[in-house]
DNA sequence: TATAAACCCTACTTTTTTTATAGGTTTTAT
DNA sequence: ATAAAACCTATAAAAAAAGTAGGGTTTATA
């Protein structure tokens, strides 16, 4: 399951779709609309920022903004930063590859073979759908 | 990612799998050739029996066995049995199902569709996929 | 130029989940 | 009888996730 980091992260970047005309939003608008300590939505703004995905203003009248299009933000993107690897196993992961380590040998591991299966199929939907698809449908 | 309960259910099962025909094997066995704790995959198998994928034999030369065909084991009913939903999000999850707190309405939430889509491409490899397709890869 | 508003940064605490251990009970072959 | 093995429940330890604290820095504006 994804974590509430990453369940936050989608919440804070759709608000910031809705209201990029209109210059920056607060932390705080965003933690209240969805009931999310200002603190912890700091912190994960603050991830996203530093990944390139969102700008700031400091200051008085200041706040967040989208510094990338929608459709330029794949969803596999903001789960790898705040969640990690999207495969169900190490072994079998792009991003974050580790052995198995009670694995002998995964060259013979019928186990990888079926999660490099789901995580091909996961990562073509994750991969293709972007901020922009989401934003579409609410 | 799976749980290390998870991995460490498969390999019992796969190991079961492969010596269904020599009686019974000891939990010592499987830990010992997997590196696993013995008291921990004690527990693990205890579930896999209570659930019934699994029989024993108490006392001396006792041990587990497989009482369902590796191939009437789908991969999904050993994920949620020791690791719980298979859903990236609760709010797509069939078998566990809960509203996301933080969200208003559901129905016109985005990320819920994509969220669907994933659930419906993964299910359909891990609930097709059985133990005797991971068994037929070693 | 003082002030208040807002983001920036790091560290810490709390809570929850996962992983592992402990220690006895029951059963059964020999 | 004895030893070997599964059964059962509770607890402990470790790791990860979630949340909090508090001061630092920047900036609009009066």
């Amino acid at each position: 399951m994804l974590s509430k980091k990453t369940k936050y992260a989608f919440h804070a970047l759709t608000y910031l779709g809705k209201h990029k005309d209109e210059g920056s939003v607060l932390i705080q608008d965003i933690a209240a609309k969805h009931g999310i300590s200002h603190k912890f939505l700091e912190n994960i703004l603050l991830e996203l920022k530093k990944a390139g995905f969102l700008g700031s203003k400091k200051g008085k009248g200041g706040g967040y903004y989208l510094i990338k299009e929608p459709r330029d933000i794949p969803l596999s993107r903001i789960i790898r930063l705040l969640d990690g690897p999207i495969a169900l196993l190490p072994c079998v992961s792009l991003n974050y590859y580790e052995a198995c380590e009670e694995c002998e040998d995964q060259v013979r591991c019928g186990l990888n073979k079926v999660m490099i299966q789901v995580r091909d199929e996961t990562l073509n939907i994750l991969e293709n759908k972007t901020l922009a698809d989401i934003l579409d449908k609410e």
